[in-house]
DNA sequence: AATGTCTGCACAATCGATATAGCAAAGGGA
DNA sequence: TCCCTTTGCTATATCGATTGTGCAGACATT
């Protein structure tokens, strides 16, 4: 299963019969130490101050000539020189680093997310650091307490589990802290308008719906992620709210919010399905990953089984847009989302404010473009 | 479309009434600096040694006693101490950060990486960067210098674009780097192995082939990747081979090696079908994002189309294996790929070997567990 | 010539943690 | 009692960069 193999092999071999020339070869490149301030300052006759102004942007203000910058450049180039970014972070007391909590790698929207954070960080000279919190309180807490030990600059956390907790040691460390997707109460916040998706997608949903009767079978029913966070909170609000206004207001066991796991939300369905007998007239999945379990249990489901029904998912996938039934989709706006929160960070944003950012409508079978697609 | 509120509007205006009280909780605010091993000193009546020993590992060695240690650690818990990595890592030479570079997060065989990547760093106590080059030679020297500024203790570098470039930067700075999925002639390499998984994708194409005719349209086509990089390399390779023994050598035009970007791969499929008027018998794609363009292309399609051609799919995603039409797929053992790059560090590798990790095959409308499942 | 201003750089303190060397007190053996 | 070891801790140098301050020499002003 795996197989190694020594491509060194021969070489080493040749060059067992020389020993002195390996020996001369291991002394000559051992501890190839980077070169520092001090290194250059020496090759270059300079101080290590100079050198450093020289080397950065303060070289004006402290009145080191042109003809000294160039020189030291020159041989900082030679050395390769680049510079330490502990020392430079210990000194300055900030890293040049960006922290971005998200739940998991392993989803479109996240990784939407995560490719727009990195690009922006990018543009602006930062180092992008992703963390998963798989979702885990105690796990989002220790990578915040981790985060502000190497001193981020800021910090953007998607999805929070306990926002609050996290603003508290956040300000406890004077770190700047923007909430993505999930809202807190403890910093600006930056969130889809997730009711409107969702009253949309339920619109849609009752629209296409393939039968018109009123019995539990006929109803749209709602799968997926927390009663309890913001997001789901305010979709299941829309949907309800939308239900409503059409006359057919949702019983309690409409709404089935079992979690993210793939793995639950194949056992519920399965479960629901055996309640009423096979598929529902309409079925609005809350995520991505709860999308994953549905289908687990729909590809053992007969194709006519489908027909019976008209499927939606909050959040896009290109793929899960292209499927064997039409799935109507909802695409966040991650680039926006992001956008909007490095706005925020920019100019300094510390008042409790909550931005809404639309998402879109994605009809079954639409292909669509990432910003990054170029790149594949 | 983007649109914002300010929570916070009524508490100030109610705190706009009392000045002072505002100006209160902004000067107790004011500056929270973090608490160092000088403060913890002060507080505890020991030394800043002492408490850098008895914070740490070392105490036992440095014959701390356990009063004093446990005495220490009581004044730094409530003073919510943590460590600057900044200090510590510049004293140290090394930072508890590890680098893993991939094309980009918007991918799931990438994500599986780097979400394997994580777990197992932290795992051993350390921060996982990720950074997306983009395939872009000059960004991912970028990212490399950028890491080595920032002194990560080891790197992996997924899908190198220019593998020999980034061993030398890394050896010139003393940093061990693994190379995954592509591999390097500088450095330990854990690469799928391409040839069986395409090879045994290939033949899974032959046998389900709707057609068994000779003309070019009943032949397989293998699209997408570059013919210069390794893993696309050793595909068409397999792909060739594979053909060859059974009697049917394929033509130069049968491989259409367009690389990873899913625009140009919709363009390549479009025009192919211009030319042999209708799909191919056949379709061996190879990437997800190469697939994602393809797909663009095929949702154009009727039905019958479809069923006149097989598509198979080097790299597996969840929902890609539940298309419209079957999809074969090869799933790369993401999570052994990391799991061995790991075991070349702590074993302290430094021998130039090629380790290959299987892939496996999925059949079309697989469901499929990830590692990281149950967290969704 | 004496004074003042500006230019171009060097010196030294500093950031927070670690590690080596050293020092006082306690304990033990002769 | 004297010497030696062990215990428990402190003092200090160090990592590499930044930055406030100081200090010559060049030049201008009166």
């Amino acid at each position: 299963m795996i197989c190694t193999i020594d491509i060194a092999h021969q070489a080493a071999k040749r060059l067992e019969s020389s020993r002195s020339f390996l020996s001369k070869t291991v002394a000559m490149t051992r501890a190839p130490r980077k070169a520092t301030i001090y290194d250059i300052a020496r090759l270059s006759g300079a101080s290590p101050s100079t050198v450093s102004a020289a080397l950065g942007e303060s070289w004006r203000t402290r009145r080191i000539s042109e003809a000294t910058v160039e020189a030291i450049r020159k041989v900082a180039a030679e050395q390769g020189y680049s510079a330490n970014m502990q020392a430079r972070g210990l000194r300055k007391a900030r890293s040049g680093l960006v922290g971005m909590i998200i739940p998991l790698h392993d989803n479109r929207f996240f990784t939407a997310l995560s490719q727009s954070f990195e690009a922006f960080a990018r543009e602006r000279g930062l180092v992008p650091v992703i963390a998963s919190s798989l979702r885990e309180p105690e796990e989002e807490r220790r990578i915040v307490e981790t985060l502000i030990s190497y001193a981020v600059d800021f910090l953007f956390i998607a999805g929070a589990t306990d926002p609050d907790t996290v603003s508290r040691m956040c300000k406890a460390a004077d770190l700047r802290h923007i909430f993505v997707d999930l809202p807190g109460r403890g910093a600006p916040s930056v969130v889809s308008d997730n009711h409107k998706g969702a009253a949309e997608l339920t619109r849609r949903l009752l629209v296409d719906r393939p039968v018109t009767g009123q019995t539990p079978r006929d109803r749209l029913y709602l799968i997926g992620g927390d009663a309890s966070d913001y997001a789901t909170g305010r979709r299941i609000e829309a949907f309800r709210d939308v239900l409503t206004e059409a006359g057919i207001p949702p019983l309690p066991e409409q709404i089935i919010a079992c979690g993210y796991a793939p793995r639950s939300a194949m056992r519920e369905i399965a479960a629901l399905c055996d309640r009423l007998g096979g598929l529902p007239g309409g079925l609005l999945v809350n995520s991505l990953t709860v999308f994953e379990g549905v289908l687990g249990h729909l590809s053992g489901l007969p194709a006519e089984a489908l027909r019976a029904s008209v499927i939606g998912c909050y959040d896009y996938d290109p793929f899960a847009a292209w499927l064997q039934f039409p799935v109507h989709m909802v695409r966040q706006d991650a680039h926006g989302l992001i956008r909007e929160a490095y706005r925020m960070i920019d100019d300094n944003v510390r008042s409790l404010v909550l931005t809404m950012v639309e998402p879109e409508q994605i009809a079954p079978r639409t292909f669509y473009d990432s910003p990054f697609a170029d790149r594949g």
